[in-house]
DNA sequence: CCCTGATAGTCCATTGATGAACTATCAGTC
DNA sequence: GACTGATAGTTCATCAATGGACTATCAGGG
């Protein structure tokens, strides 16, 4: 997709521009709105992209992962594939995809279940821990980076408006369904 | 694509406890950095994706609303394709296709620039303008549902602060070049 | 002028994601 | 205990995105 040429503050300045310009022709647009909008999402789009290319190199990508890491979380280091689908945010036919990939790296076993024979219960293994904890200290310490200026109130302060957009958002996709 | 099935809010509360299980497992995982950035994706991966849902009756997506939006607010309604690249975070290869799509339609016309002749000159047409016109009023009422809990502070905050973050984001893949 | 390096846009081959259809199993009902 | 509806997982065909290679043009030196 590419296109990380220009900082991500320049971007944002011509975005703002932009939305004003818009503004002006047809001033029922909310400035504000949109542009946090679009930044939050230019914000999460520019992280999980990072995330990614720190990841190529390991043969895996944010999803991949994700469900890896929803594996290893797991109190007996094991689930479901629906389960993942709704940890990791994926489609149940891109999961079987993931779990193929996973399966063929030795990172991840998929067995059958017994109690319910639908099912498949997929367990991380000792290659796939090993991996995991080999990956995330070289991931956390630019996440302590990018929050360095933070004091822990900004850092609670943010975590709560974005739970309560989170909810309002909810809200508006519940209301949209009626 | 997939798994709006569960609440926003659930899937965070479950994203919180597995990332607290990891914590538990390797201290040095911070976790309230790691919760606030996926948060941050999902709640910008959950908006783009509500608003592709929104444009979808319309035959666009996302990427083509965003580069018609970038022509509407450009000051002359034209623009070249590589400026679009950098306001639509877009690679050069998309933007080709995007742009046959919307001259496709009528949306936008392509004639190449007589100044530099290695240019194309994208101009959105009076369909293209009706068309912005038509949708906008139908996609900030969201916007303005969204934040109707949030006062105008808040606003500010959050905005400053994913301002700080863009910022730190910058700074460190900066640092990453070198 | 002519070269070199850079930029603009497009094309093509490959990989990735998506949605519809399908099989198998379960849970509840009459 | 057969039937209906729901759930789990996979397969396949299609569409979208990606990266690399290519052509054309420009800008700056020699």
């Amino acid at each position: 997709m590419a296109a990380r040429e220009r900082p991500l503050t320049d971007r944002i300045a011509a975005l703002q521009a932009g939305v004003q310009r818009v503004h002006a022709r047809m001033p029922a647009v909310p400035v504000r709105e949109v542009v946090l909008m679009r930044v939050l999402s230019l914000l999460g789009w520019e992280f999980t992209s990072g995330l990614d290319r720190r990841l190529r190199p390991h043969g895996l990508n944010d999803a991949d992962f994700r469900t890896l890491m929803a594996l290893f979380s797991s109190p007996d280091g094991m689930a479901h594939p629906s389960e993942l689908c709704h940890f990791v945010t994926q489609s149940r036919t891109n999961m079987t995809r993931i779990s193929d990939a996973l399966v063929a790296r030795g990172l991840v076993t998929r067995t059958p279940s017994v109690e319910d024979r639908r099912r498949i219960v997929m367990r991380i293994t000792a290659k796939g821990e090993a991996l995991v904890r080999k990956l995330l200290p070289r991931l956390y310490p630019i996440l302590i980076a990018l929050f360095a200026g933070f004091s822990a109130r900004d850092k609670q302060t943010l975590e709560t408006t974005l739970l309560r957009l989170a909810a309002a958002l909810d809200a508006v996709e519940a209301r949209k369904e009626a």
